[in-house]
DNA sequence: ATGTAC
């Protein structure tokens, strides 16, 4: 085994930091308990904190969240902001999958009702929601209509009928990012998109339906809507080929722009530009769009499942009770105010499979959220649990208003396969009282719940760091996998 | 994550 370049040192029972040493400019910090530390230590993504690091302009320190594993060029959980003046864009920082995401609404039903009824449900879900890689027949769009969606998000699709304007204060930043500019997205990327709106895509992209399981923070439970046994809705998914060209398209551009810009990188798949350039605001104004494309994208299929519901179960909007509770990004880069050595700063905050955690009386919450801090919605596996949280005043402090995003991958897609050779998961999960309906022939097995950490581990980690508390858990009764 | 390689 070859020496690392760094120290891994233990702060405490969930603080793991990486000293500032070689040509790191400010010192990394992840977080996990002796649980989780095994699995860091078996991937690369400490040596990825240590190599973003790095990289010009980062300040605070370069975060990992205990559901970290090994990404492109930053890992994914990781979380790093940097100086508006000296600092750097990313589109390694954000992802391929930029604003992948997830949302959840409420209904007014329970467990005991829907369970007879929940193989029709996730049957007539499978007929309707376009899934799977490659998936179209969504929303077919022209290159204007398309511009539209590009610039206004998630209230395109309330203008076209699909949602309510209400739920546009319960998705973060409204549904939409400023500052979104179509004319610098490809023209490839709107070939890409133009007939993908509205469709769910493959990997760990899922629509599940589940129930609150147990309840762990009563009032603000109490003041989301939230009760024991009530069915929830969970979409998880993105900005689909849209927004893995747009990736693609700067992340070459980036790489030939690296030297110019004197920039030194550990690793190739770091490749940024400085802020100021005029790349970095072509590269925000084209990572705007496709964020809006999947803001547009997560409110047509979670009409899509409302209108299903009603239709396929034959239950009227008033015994349904669908209801956005929030909408969060887990893949994104946005400008922020935060306060560093007491002093508030303008940063670029770089997302990677982290969501958003503010505090009650962050400004930036909508009025519906100021009391209580923002709903921090962290999917887990599909055999499991997922969990509702709210941000807490520690993930101001420590990680930029950032917690964990889901369970983490584990096990590799091959590994995966090999580990479930000759098991049928489909199987397994109906004996744990889960439906599910897939596409891929390889799908249910590389998806399946051992691929990923425990997540009820990783919240608890997240917990006890004071970024983010347990609002609620949700236990899945049924799911579709792309 | 991804028309899983243009």
């Amino acid at each position: 085994m070859t020496q690392k370049p760094y120290k891994l040192v233990q702060i405490d029972e969930v603080r793991w930091e990486i000293p500032r040493t070689g040509k790191m400019r400010v010192p990394g910090l992840i977080y996990t308990d002796a649980r989780t530390l095994p699995d860091i230590e078996k991937d690369e993504s400490a040596d990825q904190v240590y190599n973003v690091a790095q990289l010009p302009g980062i300040v605070g320190r370069s975060l990992a969240m205990p559901d970290v594993h090994w990404g492109y060029g930053f890992p994914i959980g990781g979380v790093a902001a940097f100086d508006e003046h000296e600092g750097v864009v990313s589109p390694g920082g954000v992802g391929y999958d930029i604003n992948c995401g997830v949302r959840i609404a409420l209904t007014g039903l329970n467990k005991e009702s829907l369970y007879p009824r929940i193989r029709p449900l996730i049957d007539s879900f499978f007929a309707k929601v376009p899934s799977g890689v490659g998936s179209r027949g969504g929303i077919r769009l022209n290159k204007s209509e398309l511009s539209k969606v590009l610039k206004a998000g998630a209230a395109w699709a309330v203008s076209q009928g699909m949602g309510e304007e209400s739920d546009l204060d319960r998705i973060e930043a409204g549904g939409a990012l400023q500052g979104a500019d179509p004319s610098v997205v490809s023209d490839r990327a709107f070939e890409r998109g133009k007939d993908q709106l509205g469709t769910l895509g493959s990997g760990n992209h899922f629509l599940e339906i589940g129930f609150i399981e147990k309840i762990f923070d009563e009032d603000t439970a109490a003041q989301w809507g939230i009760v024991q046994d009530q069915v929830t809705v969970m979409v998880h998914s993105g900005s689909r080929g849209l927004g893995y060209q747009v990736c693609d398209d700067f992340l070459a551009r980036m790489v030939k722009s690296v030297a110019a810009e004197g920039i030194e990188l550990p690793d190739r798949q770091l490749a940024c530009t400085r802020l100021h350039t005029p790349l970095a605001r072509e590269y925000l104004g084209a990572m705007a769009a496709a964020a809006n494309f999947a803001f547009a994208n997560r409110q047509i299929l979670m009409h899509l499942a409302r209108t299903t519901w009603e239709k396929s179960l034959g239950i009227s909007p008033r015994e349904l009770q669908f209801r956005l509770l929030y909408d969060v990004c887990h893949n994104v880069a946005k400008f922020e105010m935060h306060t560093l050595n007491g002093q508030k700063r303008r940063v670029m905050v770089h997302r990677k499979g982290a969501t958003r955690a503010f505090p009650k009386n962050h400004p930036e919450l909508s009025e519906v959220y100021r009391s209580t801090g923002q709903p921090v919605l962290i999917p887990g596996d599909m055999g499991r649990a997922s969990y509702i949280l709210a941000g807490q005043e520690g993930a101001m402090n420590e990680t930029f208003g950032s917690a964990c995003h889901g369970a983490g991958r584990i096990l590799s897609r091959h590994e995966a396969l090999r580990q479930t050779k000759g098991r049928s998961i489909e199987r397994e999960l109906q004996d744990q009282n889960v439906y599910p309906r897939w596409v891929g022939r390889k799908t249910l097995r590389e998806e399946f719940p051992h691929a990923y950490k425990d997540v009820s581990i990783v919240v608890d980690v997240v917990q006890r760091a004071g970024l983010a508390r347990k609002v609620a858990r949700i236990r899945p009764m049924g799911v579709v996998k792309g």
